[in-house]
DNA sequence: TTCCATCCTGGAGCGCGCTCCAGGTCAAGC
DNA sequence: GCTTGACCTGGAGCGCGCTCCAGGATGGAA
């Protein structure tokens, strides 16, 4: 189990450096490892970590809550149905938002294509 | 055409009084009407604006690029091009948005189908 | 041994999109 | 005429999620 550093861990999870020192901060990722001089050690679990955090946080989840995850799953094995409540109630938020987005894509490409019927227009006058 | 008290007009937008006075300060809504005494009367057409300022902040367009939208209108019929370019460049950004959420969505669901595997053998055991 | 890129900490600052507030005006109903 | 609630303005404040900075330590390569 060979570590990463700040660096190569940013750019394999897509986080900015800040932003890991920033999530460590708040206690979204904890125990992250040091070296004997202080710099921080991430491991492949900690990738794993910050895989799902990607994921909750492009589906649009409150920092506020996967704190609130992050913190059940350290709680132990006894959390793991109110975990799993919380990824429930979020994939019908996002169920609700994927919904409301292509809703309004699609009043978009009505605009666009009225745009395209008047610039047609302009072309054949 | 009747015009709209800034009450109904909040309720029929979905935006807060708040709102529509901000986003008349920052100049996306402009020539709204005024009673003598000095309060706002929205238009049918405001209303449409309005809408369309929904479609497009639901989709993620960032309010200084609406206000770009907004102005070409306001410049004339010469400008239908541009503004067609600049939906279109929008519709594009939403459909990786789209794909994006929905991979993400995926993800979600799969860490979901984990959880229901493992309280379920909770249950069962 | 020296260099310099990488990393550390604590804390301030920022960009966005509102949201709230104070202090005052307006107008419809009694 | 008076009350009351909706509305006005200018400007400050907020919540989120980072992002940047100063000033200093680390550590691998030459």
């Amino acid at each position: 189990m060979i570590g990463y550093s700040p660096a190569e861990t940013a750019r394999l999870s897509g986080f900015s450096l800040d932003t890991l020192r920033y999530y460590e901060k708040i206690g979204l990722l904890s125990g992250v490892g040091r070296t004997s001089g202080g710099r921080r050690v991430f491991t492949e679990d900690d990738l794993g970590w910050l895989g799902l955090f990607r994921c909750l946080r492009d589906t649009g989840m409150p920092i506020a809550q996967m704190c609130r995850y992050a913190e059940l799953a350290r709680e132990g094995e006894h959390t793991a149905r109110e975990r799993q409540e919380l990824l429930q109630r979020h994939a019908e938020r996002v169920e609700e938002q994927m919904a409301l987005l292509r809703r309004q894509y699609d009043r978009l490409r009505d605009k666009i294509r009225y745009y395209e019927s008047v610039t047609e227009g302009v072309r054949a006058g």
